[in-house]
DNA sequence: TTGTTTGCAAACCTTTTGCACGTTA
DNA sequence: TAACGTGCAAAAGGTTTGCAAACAA
């Protein structure tokens, strides 16, 4: 994927914004964007950072403002590690989802991917007659690196 | 199990906190007690609640400094489901281990467990070669009830 | 013009910390 | 007595909200 071009999500969060009757200029346009060239997650401070890094100077207000939209919209998911703090990934429109494993010691967080993990999640919500709109396993341990030490 | 009765959790609670010189008196075992008693978890505030409602006033800062302890010794985990509250409950010292499928509308919490998914969690966790200590899985949607209306 | 979006600052809430007072070994 | 535990109040985050100014249809 070339630099600076929109990707799927992207594009997708951008009709999906128009469709529901919102701009996506300015503030949300950014972090639209932002969120697009992600593969894992942001937390909300990570995401104003980068923006001003950028040069857009966007307010927290809007970063969350956004990121609650969008969260409704069942654009993004919210994830939690026990810090303290929200995290926020893009949801992937072809459905793919991934996990965290995070390092109780350094803080990593490695993303991982298993179908039958996601197959046997569709079973056990039918079983329980529950809907799933989303889901997040998250691993708690130590990583690769930090466990040799 | 009857009522008032100490609980196996409760039980092997004590004995840890001993054997690691902690005394588990006034609010502490008032803490340990409370959550022997749960099978799901609760958050600080709600175990304040009732704590106070059994008439014991343990101050909030008691509640989470009991909670960190138990913590750090692997006796309660901790999951959070994006609301940004903090919630424990007590590890059962045989092992067995529930995930949690949360309704976004009503809030209603439904444990929930599935050996076989432990056992691809291990697996899992072995390929990415991250120890784990823990795991948690939260299913977001709509509870059985909910999803009716 | 009219409704939406934004940034700032203040408010809010959960969680942590400092400290003086009890409590227990 | 000495170390530990507790409650209160204050502090420290992260997140949300009120509001007036800026913006877009």
């Amino acid at each position: 994927m070339p630099h600076g071009s929109a990707t799927d999500w992207d594009n997708t969060a951008r009709r999906a914004l128009k469709a529901a009757g919102h701009r996506a200029g300015g503030a949300r346009g950014a972090v639209v964007s932002l969120l697009g060239r992600q593969s894992c997650c942001l937390s909300a401070h990570e995401i104003s950072d980068e923006l001003h890094k950028s040069g857009s100077d966007v307010g927290m207000a809007s970063v969350y403002r956004a990121l609650e939209l969008l969260h409704e919209m069942g654009l993004v998911q919210r994830v939690e590690f026990g810090e303290g703090v929200a995290r926020f990934e893009p949801v992937t429109p072809g459905g793919e989802h991934h996990h965290h494993a995070v390092c109780d010691r350094c803080g990593r967080v490695t993303p991982f991917e298993d179908a039958r993990l996601e197959r046997h999640l569709d079973r056990l919500a039918g079983d329980l007659r529950h809907s799933m709109s989303g889901h997040d396993l998250v691993i708690h341990g130590e990583c690769r690196r930090c466990a040799r030490s």
